[in-house]
DNA sequence: GCAAAAGTGTTGGATCTACACCCATGT
DNA sequence: ACATGGGTGTAGATCCAACACTTTTGC
């Protein structure tokens, strides 16, 4: 028996992948394409999403989406924000696309956002003609999604410097210069090297393995980790007022 | 013509009030109450809310919520989180409660918190049996409204600290000593007056009135605003990591 | 004059910022 | 040997934390 769906409310996924090579930040996305005979009627590209089922809690459809998408379990994920505005699915391209699907004019969509890394997922095997973006180069895009990866895309810049996701965007072994190229790459600023690295070597959670890069073509970088347990027993909340 | 109510769509308001004489952060909650022959069935609160309406916002509903329970438009709003669990509503009170009232049992919310002054709102008015409790001291709490509160608190917390909300639950004259008492309450610790005071007074956007307490039995406090003008031209984001 | 809360300074430690060169490695 | 990115130290400024007494007012 099939789950039956709720017409009305659906789950959007914004999947951030990290490209530690290409020191890049993507979205994944999935290809939108209608042709009426001669004419292309939609061409463009939105996030992937699911109606959520009666009996399943939201963030197991996002979960579940994941899955589908990237085959993919267990990723950082965070729901951020609800979309729900009545026109948010009125652009003329998307009133030709629903009319193809099941889906109820009036539908408000829970937003997640997923942190991976590029390297874990494989396209190839994907239907969906799924693809990378780097997040500040998106293609066109369908329904309000680009609203809704703007603000993911927001919500992660200030997380990230206030809790350690950062780590969930890079692979377990990584090396200091490859933290301060990813935060480079989120908030679009400049860091001193030598201030960075400093304050994440000083940090008791960050450490440090018996272990170099190897196959580079130049001095091999020290390889750290983050250890997610010292964390929490080390971290202690400040107060600190800063408005 | 009336407007038609999507039954499986509501949004719940956290609505904050902080009295500034009993320095007690607040929440407001209606009565719920249901009685059989001789036996109380469901005597407890619950958060107000409602239904969104076909053709609104979500936005606007809880500004509807708001202005139906407290008269006042114009409040400081944020969407704050879903809640969407398939049995949130499946406590045993809940669905006798339920059963008079025009629900879906799979009813996903959309939860808003509201900041505003306790002083402000009429509370003699209204038809809802509304009361005040401190944040800390809740009754008996119906639905997941307990939950979303406890959420709606954490939020807080988190944003007072680097955003000007704090001045959403005061007067527009302040004492300093009034912003630290409001600190303390929400954040629930201790802060050194002579380090606070001397840090909010070098703020720009806090400016010191030509006006002093009036009606005290002691020395009257001097009195200052907050301005968003100012705190809009002058706040300038840091990236500062501290994880 | 007394009770109650307002208001006031200093010091030591920590942390941030700015800044430029040598080093280790693979080719 | 050279190109490439890895790795290193210091000094000045700013900011935070800790700490206790005097002042002003209404009654």
């Amino acid at each position: 028996m099939k789950p039956e769906k709720i017409l009305n409310i659906s789950v959007d996924c914004v999947v951030f992948g990290y490209d530690t090579t290409t020191k890049s930040l993507n979205v994944l996305m999935i290809k939108r394409y209608l042709k009426d005979k001669q004419k292309i009627l939609v061409n463009d590209y939105v996030l992937t999403g699911y109606h959520v089922y009666t009996h399943e809690k939201l963030d197991d459809t996002a979960t579940r989406v994941l899955k589908e998408l990237t085959g993919l379990t267990d990723q950082y994920k965070k729901q951020f924000k609800v979309f729900g505005d009545p026109n948010r699915l009125s652009n003329e391209k998307d009133l030709i696309w629903i009319k193809n699907e099941e889906f109820n004019l009036r539908t408000i969509t829970v937003a997640y956002y997923f942190l991976l890394k590029t390297e874990d997922v494989d396209l190839s095997k994907n239907t969906n003609d799924a693809e990378w973006f780097p997040v500040n180069e998106l293609p066109q895009v369908g329904f309000d999604h680009e609203k809704i990866i703007m603000e993911a895309y927001d919500d992660l810049k200030e997380k990230c410097l206030s809790e350690p996701i950062i780590f969930e965007l890079l692979p377990d072994k990584f090396t200091i210069n490859e933290v301060q190229d990813l935060y480079q790459s989120i908030l679009g600023i400049e860091i001193d090297n030598r201030n960075f690295r400093r304050k994440l070597i000083n940090k008791k959670y960050i450490i440090a393995l018996d272990e170099k890069q190897i196959g580079v073509s130049k001095k091999p970088a020290q390889l750290y980790m983050f250890s997610k347990d010292i964390y929490d027993k080390v971290f202690q909340k400040n107060y600190l007022i800063t408005i």
